[in-house]
DNA sequence: CTGAAAGCGCTTACAG
DNA sequence: CTGAAAGCGCTTACAG
């Protein structure tokens, strides 16, 4: 709109002069303070900006203030869809508070995790999120960096770390309980071999309080893969469990696939429920029963503690939902055709020309 | 490891007073130039720099060269699965040239995107990417900006912007072709409306070329939704397609389930071939035949243009592999068993107790 | 309520 | 090969 020259950024000193203030005043209307400004003045201030077109310089105000708005993040591989939707989620709640997310992926070759921490600082973040299971020596350069650190979905419930998350103990249990509701006795777990991750003593929890044996253990990897190769592996095993309890949306999908590769009908043969209730959960065949896990909220509250600065000690838990759908060996009728298909776009639309 | 206050930053002042040089030389030594420093000197600056573990403000450089070492990026939806492949794997080729990757997305709730693009401008990025349709509003604005863009998988032609992509038309057509040597006459086509978008002509091309009539022509939202919504309109429809070809595995995916959904066996009753070869092409069921983007190296491009500088007006392709599956017919045996499941982690063990 | 001025931590033309 | 110094565009304590 303004006719200046493209190659000359407006800057303060511009509005000022516009203006007839100094660049103080125009910092104090900009942003709403520490000063007041008369009414008068800060509409000329205002109008200058528009008319100018005047963009502060995030930079300049990062090395002045210390801070530059962003909010760090380190997670394993984004491209997970549990990750991706979290991702997500703290994108539009950082936005929301004016911020920007910064996402580093800790799965990167040849850059070490710590060389990322300390990029994400050098830029000067204001607060680091953490969706990753890290070192001591990570965490260790974390405290030296004192930055405001919230850990999202990787409780240890070792430290006093600011911690977001569910409790994966009880929404597990919750899982399999409604499996055993099925009838089902022979119930495995595929799933983390991590210490961190509850999921797997909630499995136990749930067969032991219903007086109920453990079934097979499998530990693998959260991937497709991981879970594809369970699935095989459970298909050939000698002692077919009746069921299965994947701790991740992802796992289960690939355990899916290896079970119709190895001819088993799901649930009629083995039934399966899983963890996290991503989107994709329900466009698997059958849909997966799964556990949700709140996401937007977990986000919104990890944001907010990191931009508010109070930063709530240990872990704040969020309640899981099962999402019944069909793997588990409910009837469609019951859960619904669309069940779960909470994702549906209200602007969808469907041109058809058959 | 140093036993410096924490509340104070190690700035390049320190780094010069401990090695005993002037702040310009810790400049240089630390840019490699822009002018030569005396080995000596410059192993004195180096071992100051470890001991004090310095590290250098990013918002300070920043503001003095005008440039933040950070490429924007602008993206419908991460959590859609080919975009969050697309995001890590940019993520991964700029921190192989020492940038970070800000992703604002463009479905963010009462932010228009007009502002995000200031946002990102404002940050001082060197460099843009777009994954996303934009506005000719949208358009102008950057253009303002003098920053250097590439467009990503959005190539309209209309313009000398670079941008980086596949041949959407003859990948399309490649993947119809297969159909049809499959012996299928009537064959679907489900994706998006928009004109941008080749892939629909790349159906179209094959039918016509092969002499056979236009099959049933779907316009869906790109998402899992869109896909089952079709699938089910499809699978309703008196006119029922022997073949269908979606343009993308989300809508794929959406419509496997569809058709499971209304008991039709997929090929045997309705063969399906996609777009794009996400990681979860492979463990659908029946896994999806796809037209593989090849991410990682149409990345790297983007990347590399956005860095050195060396942009390449209109459109780089690359191309596309057509990765044979089971969903169009292809038997099981000959494409084998996990055939494409090029992801599977190395590291992968399986622990098992069966 | 407003302004002059120092300071944030870098980079780099300029001088030696 | 090295250094003194100006400048990048903000913020904010201090003075009026």
């Amino acid at each position: 709109m303004s006719e200046l020259p493209k190659n000359r950024k407006v800057t303060r000193a511009d509005v000022a002069r516009y203006s007839g203030v100094s660049t103080a005043v125009v910092s104090y209307v900009l942003n709403n303070g520490p000063k007041p400004v008369a009414p008068l003045t800060r509409e000329r201030v205002l109008e200058a900006v528009r008319v100018l077109g005047y963009r502060p310089n995030a930079a300049a105000r990062a090395l002045s203030t210390g801070s530059a708005d962003m909010i760090g993040m380190i997670v394993v591989d984004s491209r997970n869809p549990f990750f991706a939707q979290l991702c997500h989620a703290l994108d539009r709640a950082t936005v929301r508070r004016d911020r920007s997310l910064l996402i580093a992926n800790s799965d990167r070759e040849h850059v070490a995790a710590a060389d990322q921490i300390h990029d994400l600082a050098a830029r000067q973040i204001g607060g680091l999120i953490i969706a990753d299971v890290l070192t001591a020596v990570e965490q260790a350069i974390i405290e030296s960096l004192d930055i405001p650190v919230v850990l999202i979905n990787q409780y240890t419930g070792a430290s006093k770390t600011p911690a977001i998350g569910v409790d994966f103990r009880a929404g597990a249990k919750s899982a399999v309980e409604h499996l055993i509701e099925h009838g089902y006795r022979d119930i495995a777990f595929v799933g983390s071999a991590l210490a961190i991750d509850r999921r797997e003593r909630g499995w136990s929890d749930a067969l032991s309080e219903a007086g109920l044996p453990l079934g097979p253990r499998l530990h693998a990897p959260f991937s497709y893969a991981g879970g594809y190769e369970a699935g095989l592996a459970l298909a050939e095993s000698e002692r077919r469990p009746r069921a299965v309890f994947a701790a991740s949306d992802q796992i289960a999908v690939g355990l899916l696939a290896a079970l119709h590769r190895a001819g088993l009908r799901v649930p009629d043969d083995i039934a399966v429920v899983s963890f996290d209730g991503t989107m994709e959960s329900a466009y698997t065949w059958p849909p997966l029963t799964t556990v949700a896990q709140p996401i937007a909220a977990m986000a919104d509250e990890a944001i907010r503690q990191l931009v508010t600065g109070v930063l709530t000690p240990g872990l704040t838990t969020f309640p899981t939902e099962l999402v019944v759908r069909e793997s588990c060996g409910c009837a469609a009728g019951v859960s619904g055709v669309g069940a779960g298909l909470v994702e549906v776009d209200s602007t969808s639309h469907l041109d058809l020309s058959l």
